[in-house]
DNA sequence: AGCAGAGATTTGAACGATCAAATTCCTGTA
DNA sequence: TACAGGAATTTGATCGTTCAAATCTCTGCT
């Protein structure tokens, strides 16, 4: 109930000096094995733990990441920030990392924000989700010589080695998906996406073009095969019922999204497999396949990225997803997907 | 690139001490009105802003809450836990409060996690989620003495003073949406619900069951409509067929959870009107209506709560929430309408 | 024995802020 | 003019830690 202990106490009780306590925490190695046991036993005993705060204001270093957090926008696939956000606190503790929020309205509010924090000296480095092209906080953060982070590719930047960045090849993950479709049997797979322009959007839909060029569909019979549309339900079900009009012998759907894949299962009501992708729990639950981002993947190298340790600026680092394959029954619409769970099986 | 401008700094810059720029930023009252203009000015020209962990070191307070991030388990209803981060953090920038995450694997090992950020001084307060009967991690907390709300009743000892909560009145939410749904013309409401035993679970089958013996239904009558099952899509479809086996002239469907609502919508198939529990966007996209549990208002609830400010211990809110209800066209999203805002009662 | 030199440990100072106490400034009154 | 007394401001100390430099300890070699 009383004071905490502090390092002073620690030394004091095993009969060293301020400094060799610190070096116990901090540079083991220089310390004698004897006194080191006998200084840990100490701390053991009194349970002293590091002032944090004293700790960051003699070092000028945090130890701390800040993240974004969004309000829910997208219909199903929302959650994979969710997911990130854990993996990458999870093994920020294993670091010593923090991982603190912070929210923002615009890119102008987030500047704001960002500078706020920036200037308390609270926060080490920046990690950036849902980059888009010519994103104006990474310029910010450039020219502030503020360390960050972005989890997806800087569009239009990949290449700029002030940059670091962690992305997952969703072209890979897409094509992989394909594959799977094609490889079962089916001939005439469809895709539904987002309208190009979006860089994540047309890397998927590029991966999809892959596969079936690679298994010799091409030209206007492949053009035939992709829609684009919103991501949400409503609209990739009005897509999907277009596309299965236009092409009534089509063998089975993949979807950039979770949420279109839904709206295509519900559509094609489990007459020919959907793959989504995002592998969240909605997919999880109505038995469909799904490209997994592998996000404690991206956050582990997000987490090396951002590290004072080694600050090799301008990493690139491309995840490769993998894909999740559930069976879906062959029953009628969704109450198919909604019988018992099955089981999962997990493509490297 | 420089040095950050320290408190010093502005001090010289302004022509006057230290600590008069102090108070400018703390006790701005004590300031005589020229002085403090000048000050402000100067800061504002030097882009000064407090050094945050020097102060939290001198001032032994973190202005921090921590939070736990839980990896996403339910089927659906998962995302209520994003949404509520996103509400306490965009509402803590306000207070100049900042929300740090952590996790844990099982209570033990959150013990230790707690342990370890409070022994580094890093935290004021926790913010717990999820909170069970007879909750480990808040018995904990209440030994260490260590300042903690909780999200959720602490089930059993809903009326212990040391106990601060903020909860969500699931039984008046239920209640309203039944209420909804028999004011619509539909006269058997069903409910579909978990395994008795869940604080909360228990609590909406009360809701419903309040409404159903207003109206007029008892008994076996009322026994029949109810029906208990896990939280997924499997176990929900498989529960709403058979209460609609049992209970045939079924007019409509309360659900405990939006992925109960989701998994009833699939099987009724949009011939009867149901009502979900969360206000996820995964209802929201399938058009369904359901109780929003107006987690805004709740976290403004925990800050103020949490904050060190007034420091009531022993106030417990329970929060009314809303019904959000939606039209359910095929797929499309047709937004109807929001309940007016009801009046919120707190308790002491 | 004397000493170099590496290894281990200690000491003084500093990080940037706020608290507590001391000081200066100002105004009104005797 | 002097002075009391409150308001405004300044000064010295401190929070707990780590850095940088100084000191102490020990071993091995001449």
């Amino acid at each position: 109930m009383g004071q905490l202990p502090t390092v002073n106490d620690v030394a004091v009780a095993a009969g060293v000096s301020r400094q060799t306590v610190s070096n116990v925490l901090n540079s083991p190695g220089i310390v004698r094995p004897a006194t080191r046991e006998r200084v840990r036993a100490v701390i053991e005993t009194l349970g002293y733990r590091p002032h944090a705060s004293a700790r960051r204001l003699r070092t000028r270093r945090s130890a701390t990441l800040a993240v974004r957090i969004d309000p829910m926008v997208n219909g199903i696939s929302g959650s994979v920030l969710d997911s990130f956000l854990h993996a990458l606190t999870q093994q920020a503790e294993r670091l010593g990392l923090r991982v603190v929020l912070y929210t923002a309205t615009d890119p102008d509010d987030e500047t704001r924000v960002i500078r706020r924090l920036v200037g308390g000296s609270d926060v080490d480095a920046f990690v950036l989700t849902s980059t888009v092209r010519g994103d104006p906080r990474t310029a910010w953060l450039l020219e502030a010589g503020q360390p960050f982070v972005t989890f997806g590719r800087p569009w239009g930047s990949e290449h700029d080695d002030r940059y670091r960045w962690v992305d997952v090849d969703g072209r890979w993950g897409v094509r992989l998906a394909t594959e799977h479709l094609l490889g079962g049997g089916t001939a005439r797979v469809g895709f539904v996406g987002w309208p190009e322009g979006s860089g994540s959007g047309d890397e998927r839909r590029a991966g999809w073009r892959e596969a079936m060029v690679a298994a010799g569909t091409t030209g206007d019979d492949l053009e035939a095969l992709g829609v684009a549309c919103a991501d949400d339900l409503a609209a990739g079900a009005a897509a999907v019922r277009a596309l299965l009009r236009r092409v009534p012998d089509i063998d089975g759907v993949v979807a950039a999204s979770d949420t279109l894949a839904v709206a295509a299962h519900a559509v094609v009501a489990g007459r020919i497999p959907v793959v989504g992708f995002d592998n969240t729990s909605v997919a999880a639950s109505f038995g469909l396949s799904s490209v997994d981002q592998r996000l404690s993947t991206v956050a582990s190298h997000v987490l090396r990225l951002a590290g004072p340790a080694g600050t090799p600026a301008g990493t690139h680092v491309l995840v490769k997803p993998r894909l999740v394959v559930r069976a879906v029954g062959e029953g009628a619409v969704l109450r198919a997907a909604i019988s018992p769970r099955p089981a999962e099986t997990i493509r490297p």
